[in-house]
Order: C-alpha cells, then sequence, then structure tokens
DNA sequence: TCGAGTCAAGAGCAGTGCTCTCTTTTCCTT
DNA sequence: AAGGAAAAGAGAGCACTGCTCTTGACTCGA
C-alpha cells in the first residue's frame, strides 16, 4: 500500500477508485434487493453500462466481492450499536446495552439482506477470510465494554464459581477481555449476544410468525422486553 | 389424492413412489454435501442416470423440491427434540430442557445444512408455504410443554406483572397455549429458544472462532453451561 | 385392440462465473 | 513530442444453471 491510494493523482487512478466505488454502490443495492444468493457480476455490470469482463479488472471474483460486503456490513452494524450505546451517559449500564440492541434491531430490520449475509447461513464455499474477524468483533465489543464499565465501577454482580472444564473453554475470549470481567460475566454477556441474535433472527427469518403479533409497536414492544428481562439477568444497573 | 397413495397398485404407480422416493434422497445428500443454493435439479438428474427434463415429471420445481427438504429437516429435529426429551422422567423438567437442547445442537452439527436451511438465511425468492407451519412448530412446542408441565405441577416461578402491550404481543402464542402457562413465563420460554438457536448458530456459522476453543468437549461444556443457566433463569427443577 | 394418459429424451432459452484474446486508451519515459 | 508499456474495455467462448416445449415411445384400462 503506497500513499498514492489516498491521493489519487492521475485520471486513470481517479476513475480506478470512482468507478471501484460505483461497482461497490451497486452491489450492496442489488444484495439489499436480491440477497446474496442472487448478486451477479454480469448484473451489475449492465447497471453499469460496461461488459461483464470489464469487472474483473476491478475485482479479482464473485468472493471478494462478497468480502467486500461482508466487511462493509460489519462495520455499519458495529458503528450503529457503538453509536447507539454512546447515546446514554457512560454509567448508565441498562440503558447503553438497551440502545445498543435495539440499534442492532432496527440496523437488521433495515437492512434484512446484510444481516443475513453476516448472521445467517454461511455462503456454500465461501470461507471467510480473516480481514472480516476485527470488524465482526464490533458488536460483540460493545456488550463486553459495558459489562467491564460496570465491573470497573464495582457494582458488577459477585463472580460466581464455575466448572473448570467452561472456565476453560472460553479461554480465547479471556485473553481478548484482559482479566476484567470474571468468567461467569463473560459467559452471561455470550448469553445475551446469543439471546440478542437469536431474538433478531426468529423475527427476521419468520420464526415469530404465529408466535407473536406482526404490528411493528407490539413487534417492539416484544423486543424490548426480552432484552430488558436479559439485561437484568446480566445484573445491569441504570444510572 | 386417493387412496392408491397408501398402496400403489400398477408397476407405474410403484416405480413413481421409488423414483420419486430416489430424487428426495439423492437431493437431501447433495443438500448435506452442497448446502441449498449449490441444490441443482440437473445435478440431481445426473446421478440417477436420467435427463434433467424428466425430473420434472416427479417434482414441479425446484421451490418444491426446497419444500420437501425444509419440511423433512423440521421433522426430524422436531422429532429428535420430542425423543431425546422424552428420555428423562416426566417431573425432571431440567433435564427434559437440557436433553432437548442437546439433542437440537447434536442434530445441528451432525446436519449443519439441514440446520441452516431451517433456521439461516432465508432463501431469496423462496417463500415457505403454509404445510412447513405444523413441522416448524415441533420443537418450541417440546420446550413450552415442559413449561407447561411444570406449571400444572405447581412449582413453577410465580407470574410476574407485564406490561399490557407486551402481554398482547404474544397472543398469538397465548392462543396456542391454552391460557395454561402465564405471559411471563411464555416469555421467557421465548427467550430460552431464542437464545438455544442463538447460540447454535453462532457455534454453526462460526461466530464463535476466537471466543471458545474450537475442541468439541470444550463447545459441549459450554453449550451444556450456558443452557443449564438459561434452564435456572426459567426456574426449572430437577426430579 | 386401441385411444388416453404418462414418461424419457432432446433441443432450446435466458441466465450465471470466469477466461482468453484482441483492440483501444492512457500514462510515463526517453 | 514520440514511442513503448501498462491498463482498461470489448467480445467470444466454456461449462454450467433452472425451466419450457415438442416429439416419440411406452403402458394401462376400457
Amino acid at each position: 500500500m503506497s500513499v498514492a491510494h489516498a491521493a489519487p493523482r492521475t485520471a486513470r487512478e481517479r476513475a480506478r477508485v470512482e468507478i471501484t466505488g460505483e461497482i461497490l454502490s451497486t452491489a450492496r443495492r442489488h444484495l439489499a434487493r436480491d440477497g446474496a444468493a442472487a448478486l451477479s457480476l454480469r448484473a451489475i455490470a449492465r447497471d453499469l453500462g460496461m461488459v461483464s469482463s470489464a469487472v474483473y479488472r476491478y475485482v479479482p471474483n464473485r468472493d471478494a466481492l462478497l468480502t467486500m460486503l461482508i466487511i462493509d456490513a460489519y462495520e455499519t452494524i458495529g458503528s450503529t450499536a457503538e453509536r447507539a450505546a454512546a447515546n446514554c451517559v457512560r454509567s448508565d449500564y441498562l440503558g447503553r446495552f438497551l440502545s445498543c440492541c435495539r440499534g442492532v434491531r432496527d440496523w437488521a430490520l433495515a437492512n434484512p439482506h446484510e444481516y443475513a449475509l453476516i448472521y445467517g447461513s454461511p455462503v456454500p464455499g465461501y470461507a471467510a477470510p480473516a480481514e472480516t474477524i476485527a470488524p465482526a468483533a464490533r458488536v460483540p465489543i460493545v456488550l463486553l465494554s459495558i459489562l467491564a464499565d460496570q465491573t470497573a465501577d464495582g457494582s458488577a454482580l459477585p463472580a460466581a464459581l464455575l466448572d473448570p472444564g467452561v472456565e476453560q473453554s472460553i479461554a480465547p475470549l479471556r485473553e481478548f477481555a484482559g482479566g476484567q470481567v470474571s468468567g461467569d460475566l463473560l459467559l452471561r454477556g455470550l448469553a445475551s449476544w446469543a439471546t440478542l441474535l437469536g431474538t433478531v433472527s426468529l423475527e427476521l427469518f419468520g420464526h415469530l410468525q404465529n408466535v407473536v403479533v406482526e404490528a411493528p409497536a407490539e413487534r417492539a414492544a416484544f423486543f424490548d422486553h426480552q432484552m430488558r428481562q436479559v439485561a437484568i439477568g446480566l445484573g445491569l444497573v441504570g444510572s
């Protein structure tokens, strides 16, 4: 990577970043409308008035395009969650948690295909490269930060004793968290993450039909209640 | 539908049910290996030594084949969950719940593509027909039955008061449950369902990388602990 | 036995990802 | 300014896909 990436000098370089951007935004539009499986390089080329083979000058292949869209989705939902949590005062742990959850759900409802792309079934034959790991971590990091802050505050739940095997199973997460948060709380945090994504996925993927009233207000009330119960179980308190 | 369906008389009818069965089992094999998106009628026909158009004599189109596979997956995971729960004595509510959860996870690990087909991203352009509703309900019914049994037993958690809006949001589920279980417990049950599927999905779709140790034993210990915590939160007790 | 119904086969349509070659355009160096 | 190199566009082509339509062969029951 050279500094030329930041300031395209020549007309050719300028056109390159511009066309690359257009390919990406067109792909994003197609993804939002038709989903990942229907993403077609030929259709994108057609939309841009260029021939299909010309797209390959900018994007190595379909998988690379998918990777870009996946990273973009992770970054967007991650920053949404961060902003939502930052809307509350630091010591309002309950408020931060709920705000983050609502942010994730709202984003998922507004971008169902993007959500399905990152949290739904993996695309067969596609293996997510390492660049996706950091963006993917942003949402769980928001949740963990809230727990860590309340722990540093001294108002977190007392740490329960864990079975050694269970304690060891979350060794990677523990290493990441840096030992501030107890294993018990980390596990509760993971459960809250699972419940959040599980609840959103159930709603988005149609499994709440004949279970929860379809009207948006009721759906929101249901979600809010579920997430509040999770937060209470985490021992989160308001300011 | 005539009674002939139950007892194929003529050679033609016999061949018909046999070939239909072969198409389904081949499709199931392809699904397990390559996933739903890669399911190809031509490939199935090739495997069966017949020409692609001939398959359309037995299956109306690709979506119908998908529907059959979806129903099959729901039935299989449903009966797995029922059998797992039935392995424990009726009054061991905690044991029934944990056994059901483990059954769901084990089935999901053994049949990742089938799991992704029913609980992952919906297939774009495919709308699940009404026939899938009943099979899809089997797993949540197992969970709810455990709650209902403990309620009938009198050892369930006292029902907490709910916000009227929340209470109303689960009207369809309440109607289904028949008024035995309190709204509070129904919501907890739904949360447990969401956590179960969320936890399984996180593991199966690769989101526990760098979070939980990859070894099967640790993964199982982690899952068991999470589900036990959920069960305790539900107020489930052992025999 | 013969007509109705059923089925396999093949051709064909419109689409896909991707590669290859060929031409045009742009840029940098001499 | 001119020429060569590099980049980009265009188009053909390969091997696929789901699906439709027609054609000829077969089977079954009246």
